[in-house]
DNA sequence: AGCTCATGGCGAG
DNA sequence: TCGCCCTGAGCTG
């Protein structure tokens, strides 16, 4: 279940455990028999993230592109029996470690061209080194639709999902239902560089936390709130609960089919954010 | 045992 | 905008 930072971390992992060695491959369940067998014995160069795709390079031209959507797991597990081989897609394992893949959204043997394509086609994502907000600023300062909806698009902002799109709103201040046309400039440039930095630092640690400053809960005289996902965040799955901040019932609503949540005391109607 | 929901995205209307 | 796909955890009974 996984956000930008998830899937940067599984490149890292998955780069650290078999890049440069020859790799074993198959899928018990079936359903990626054809590809795994092209793949079994060869050597794994290394794995890349870009927003929510990961791209998994063999020698010879051959990429495994996954995308795990929503409830998609690839998690290395210790060396033993199979378990639940009618869920799982894709194993790769060499002497130095076992990954699974289970329940990706998809998970396809495509050609380095192909994966340049991937490459190219995504957003700008504030993970990467390589990233051009520019691109989501042009794009998010010609559109109506509401800033919360904008966040969600991997056009505009690849990797990030409904946890930091919450949280990043809730520590600006801004209306999730302001329309992105509305959003003045410098406010866009102080979302991009903390959605850089809350990013980065879930890719260091492995969990979304994003309350800091002096608006911690111990600050508040409050127990601190861990979201099942390991962090500790604003707003994010805590709809009835008090805001951290200022004690409001945090809200929420369906934005597009996803859950939205947001204080409406601190992100006011029309609020743009910046200085309150 | 069965239901609901989840950090996502696609394609049909 | 809705239904659908993939799996598994956390409820309810």
């Amino acid at each position: 279940m996984p956000e930008g930072h998830v899937i940067h971390r599984l490149a890292r992992a998955l780069t650290e455990r078999f890049g440069g060695r020859p790799v074993r491959s198959s899928s018990p369940q079936g359903r990626f028999a054809e590809a795994s067998e092209i793949l079994d014995g060869t050597v794994l160069s290394r794995a890349e993230a870009v927003g929510k795709h990961l791209l998994v390079y063999f020698e010879g031209g051959n990429v495994v592109w996954v995308h795990l959507g929503l409830i998609g797991k690839f998690r290395f597990v210790d060396p033993g029996p199979l378990l639940s081989p009618q869920t799982l897609r894709w194993r790769l394992w060499s002497d130095r470690a076992v990954a699974e893949l289970r329940g990706p959204q998809w998970c396809r043997l495509i050609t380095s061209e192909e994966a340049e394509r991937v490459i190219e086609g995504s957003g700008p994502d504030p993970i990467r080194a390589d990233a051009d907000p520019q691109r989501a600023w042009e794009r998010l300062s010609r559109t109506r639709r509401p800033v919360a909806a904008v966040l969600m698009d991997q056009k505009l902002f690849a990797g990030v999902g409904n946890i930091f799109r919450a949280e990043v709103l809730f520590r600006l201040g801004i209306d999730p239902y302001l329309p992105a046309v509305d959003l003045p400039r410098e406010v866009f440039d102080e979302l991009w560089s903390d959605l850089v930095a809350l990013m980065r630092d879930a890719v260091g640690s492995g969990r979304i936390d994003t309350v800091a400053g002096v608006h911690t809960p111990e600050s508040m005289g409050r127990a601190p709130r861990e979201d099942p996902h390991g962090g500790e965040v604003y707003v994010y799955r805590r709809a009835g609960f008090p805001c951290l901040v200022c004690g409001t019932e945090v809200a929420v609503a369906d934005l597009s089919g996803r859950n939205l949540y947001w204080c409406p005391s601190c992100q006011p109607e029309g609020s743009t954010g910046g200085v309150q």
